[in-house]
DNA sequence: GAATAAGTGGACACCTTGTCCACTTGGCGT
DNA sequence: ACGCCAAGTGGACAAGGTGTCCACTTATTC
């Protein structure tokens, strides 16, 4: 991604959609695309840069384009001009983070990557979710708002992952079954097991494991 | 609940915290609270209604306390005295229809009532809350912003019915599993796999059914 | 080193939010 | 009955966010 709004200017969002594994390290330089002037790519940077702080430091909903565009030390246009609001910033932020686990999911050695049963993938790919959850939970919490995070594009890639696990170990309808698998990685109900709860990572992690093993059972198709 | 914001006045919200089975039915006339007046009654009435409709008909996120309280007739003011923005509106009515399902989950007859096994009353359960979601979907979203639906009384009241389920079947360690167990009933979830991936609520159901039952599998504590 | 189109910044008009305060009105005591 | 007075009301207010627009600047191309 990171290339997706690059000139998302007006209304519309412009996230990935569809074509997923393709594009893991993708051609940088379309012979189509007319190429980003190198002022703009500077403050596309600034603006990345400013923004994670900002959800770092403040609550993650109270973010808001016109402080990311002043923290950023550019016009309100400019910053519009590649993002359509700031959760899109979050999205693009996070994606940098989530690009490394999608290779490994794809490429890495097992249990993460194939090569293991599904029940064994399926609570690594859980660990592994937590993890950056716990890391970049501002972020996670700011890419929230609007349409929610089912329209990301990396929601899509862990929707065909799980749904593949979920073939693979036979089950019966994985359609409904994959978001319902995914849907204990919000990262609202984790911010809430963590802070209001005060469950340590270890611990949701334990539960997700076996939360995992109990789901795809050996031999027996749900 | 409905007895709540009352006096929610100001700025924080007043929702119910802790005491879930106390009130079910319960006093409408406390010895100390000076009672509401006829007006007030009114025009809570008229803002209630005004609510839901607005809801059903837009985007339930667009919904804002101007456009309730013009909606209903009343001043800006008068709103606010009894709630402190649009998703506690939508708590309050989604509330009303909530009392029901919480009075048989604990009085009522089983499945959904005491006396099934743990995996029969979790998927009744579920499929109780499917048809919740199913009716009163503007109301469930329009509650879900903010501080999010985990601070509400409802849903305390679900984590209590899920963790006794689990705790009632053996389970380890129930209290992350409680909000995992609850994560595929939120709404946010539930639209997305209705209107995105034009799921029936059925087949949701029957996903949901069979997850219960492999999560809490007679004989075999997680 | 000019041409040209992408990129930029700030101003604009509009909307929402909470809060405040002068006023109205319902309910209680006599 | 009736008048008191606090609960209840409505609209005004300032602060701040949103998207868009347009005249200007600047990197790249020829």
């Amino acid at each position: 991604m990171s290339d997706d709004e690059q000139r998302g200017g007006g209304a519309g969002s412009a996230h990935r959609a569809g074509g997923l594994l393709g594009d893991l390290q993708a051609a940088d330089e379309r012979p189509v695309a007319p190429r980003r002037r190198a002022d703009a790519e500077r403050n596309r940077a600034q603006i990345l840069a400013a923004a994670e702080r900002l959800f770092a430091e403040q609550d993650p909903r109270s973010v808001t384009m016109d402080r990311i565009a002043k923290a950023a030390g550019v016009g309100r246009a400019t910053l519009y001009r590649s993002f359509a609001d700031p959760s899109s910033v979050a999205v693009a932020l996070l994606d940098e983070h989530e690009r490394r686990l999608q290779g490994q999911l794809v490429h890495g050695p097992p249990p993460l990557g194939p090569g293991a049963p599904p029940d064994e993938r399926l609570a690594a790919f859980y660990l592994a979710m937590l993890d950056l959850l716990e890391r970049h939970l501002p972020l996670a919490l700011g890419a929230e708002t609007g349409p929610a995070r089912f329209r990301t594009g990396a929601y899509g890639f862990w929707r065909v992952h799980v749904r593949t696990l979920l073939v693979d170990h036979g089950v019966e309808d994985p359609d409904p079954l994959t978001d319902i698998a995914l849907s204990p990685l919000s990262p609202e109900l984790f911010q809430f097991q963590r802070r209001e709860l005060g469950l340590s990572v270890e611990r949701v992690g334990r539960s997700l494991t076996s939360f995992a093993r109990q789901l795809l059972r050996s031999g027996n198709a749900v």
